[in-house]
DNA sequence: ATCAATCTTGCACGCGCGTGCAAGCTCTTT
DNA sequence: AAAGAGCTTGCACGCGCGTGCAAGATTGAT
């Protein structure tokens, strides 16, 4: 018979026979630090790759009861830019060594189930990146603890038990409405996102606060349900159609690039004007299609790979105490606006 | 002290010195179909609710050998389909209480790594949705058995060893091709995408066989290095600057929708030409921009909700023998061809 | 009231590896 | 050449739960 033909359930016993050590010098082997002598490692390597073996992770996070998993909840598929932070995110974690449990939110009652279920698996820690995350969801997430560390990516969060890696929303959006005052925009108009959380009003709200204080003028806004630029088209469209130049914003500030872009559709193919001449449009995230010659965007890109980098240093630290980091992006200014 | 303060680390013992029953009726309770009388369930699941117990699915899996968990590796997340793909993956996953490791391949190298990686996790299943993953690398992956079931999602594989759950493309391509014949279109350019893997040139293969058989004409094409709206768009107003009408594609037929928004956007704001009046363009996906008034992509939409429900069939399925399916889409035609 | 058929419950053993310590070993220093 | 100092290696015990069987409890029919 071939040689590796059983090789259906290698475990370290089995290298450690093949090898002429203990079990534990084999499992040293496999383990970074460990205090293993040069050569021993090597033929225990040998006898290893001779036979396939890999240790076992599954028990391994049972007895160290550390499991270098991370569980990414995501309810907004329909926001591209969720696909740019799995990358950043699944790249940073897995070139250092942390593997991700993807848990998509079916829905708004499932979000409770969802974390139960990532504690299950005993994660080390569970990173929401989604939206519907309201402060009811987190108070049951934290209620659930096992799920050591609880970060908010990309999104800030004044909850005390929380860890938030995110730019800081207020100061972009000050430079994004300096921005527009000082390009001479006249009437602006503000296009939020779904309200579910206080904090994810900061933006909106920033703008208005701001624009009011060096123009003494409100600024007229809407919410859309979801993140999805189709849907965005449509409530633009309608929002509006028949109106007079004088009357209709010369800019349209959007509270992401998902709203942005279907901003841009409908002004140009619902209301049949042009961007920037008759409508300008302002994003935020800076998604790959805000550079593409159709709409070249003008918006706020995050710093996402320092980000995510920041992210697996917190993963790494013992304390999770004033882990909290608010980062700065910066404004890319395309023709938009 | 509060009742449950010590909540650290809770296991099926603590309930069951709790309810009053072994740890294995513990168990029971959490089993569904398990032999259990509902009374002993309820008062187990109360005390189990009162401590805040969750059984370990880490144990779990290590004492089943089974462990509900499946590995998603992306390779491409340039391509927003890879968003939709993901979406209806972990949704139809989740739903039917499985859970996923999502795996980013960091770069070609990394291929094998990653699979290693995921077996061992013990995973009950691997799952491929990327491109890169040639011919050596399905190779390494079958080698390193341990990964149960190896599927290759939405492509089309030859490999005996690999479950393979995708579109007909060979069938899409040619109701593509009969579509473009039908509309009187007289000369196609075909667009394709990477070109690692034999089965991936299927597309491009039967659109030109199917164009020379029906007009005894050659169709030329150009491939692009990744499926990239932004790249495909600079390889179109290269290719395609400075041209005569009469010797210009009055069609580009291309392999993804990632590739035709890319198209799109440069015969509009390279060329300076319209579509479809100049030259028009199809994908294959339906990806949301597609049915965007700026896009109105004609593309082939897969079936992805029934493809994703197969799949977990599959999982759930003790054999892996003759699992390989196709499935049929449908052209949703709009205005851009 | 009795017996068999069915349901419910308890348990020994194992899944594969980590932890922390102690014994064995090698090498340097005087 | 002998004694520390530092390096390597081995091991008992435990991580939390599943499997399969056997004992105990319950039910219905006779």
């Amino acid at each position: 018979m071939p040689k590796n033909e059983a090789s259906e359930n290698v475990t370290a016993d089995d290298v450690a026979v093949a090898a002429g050590v203990s079990r534990w010098t084999v499992n040293r082997a496999f383990k970074k630090d460990a205090s293993i002598s040069p050569m021993t490692r090597e033929k225990v390597m040998q006898a290893a790759s001779q036979l396939g073996y890999l240790p076992d992770l599954r028990a391994a996070a049972l007895a160290s009861d550390k499991s270098n998993l991370v569980a990414l909840l995501v309810d907004d598929f329909a926001n591209p830019h969720k696909l740019v932070m799995l990358e950043r995110l699944t790249r940073a974690l897995r070139s250092r060594g942390w593997d991700t449990l993807l848990v998509n939110t079916l829905n708004a009652e499932d979000a409770g189930p969802a974390i139960a279920n990532a504690s299950q698996r005993r994660v080390d820690a569970t990173i929401l990146i989604g939206i519907q995350f309201d402060d009811e969801v987190l108070a049951a997430a934290l209620g659930a603890r096992r799920l050591q560390k609880l970060i908010i990516f990309a999104r800030t969060s004044e909850n005390p038990n929380t860890i938030s890696i995110a730019v800081d929303d207020a100061a972009a959006t000050r430079e994004i409405a300096q921005y527009v005052l000082d390009r001479g925009y006249k009437r602006p108009f503000y296009f939020a996102g779904p309200r579910t959380v206080s904090a994810h009003l900061m933006r909106k709200e920033t703008f208005l606060a701001h624009w009011l204080k060096h123009t003494d003028q409100t600024v007229p806004s809407m919410s859309a349900p979801s993140y999805d630029a189709n849907i965005a088209a449509e409530m633009v469209g309608h929002q509006f159609a028949n109106q007079q130049e004088t009357t209709r914003p010369d800019i349209i500030v959007c509270e992401n690039d998902a709203l942005a872009i279907g901003t841009i559709d409908a002004i140009r193919h619902q209301l049949g004007l042009r961007v920037p001449e008759d409508i300008a449009v302002i994003g935020f995230d800076d998604v790959p299609l805000a550079a593409s010659p159709n709409y070249k965007l003008t918006t706020y890109r995050q710093p996402l790979t320092a980000m995510a980098d920041y992210l697996v240093d917190v993963l790494e630290q013992s304390e999770s105490k004033d882990m909290t980091r608010t980062f700065h992006g910066q404004l890319i200014t395309r023709d938009s606006a």
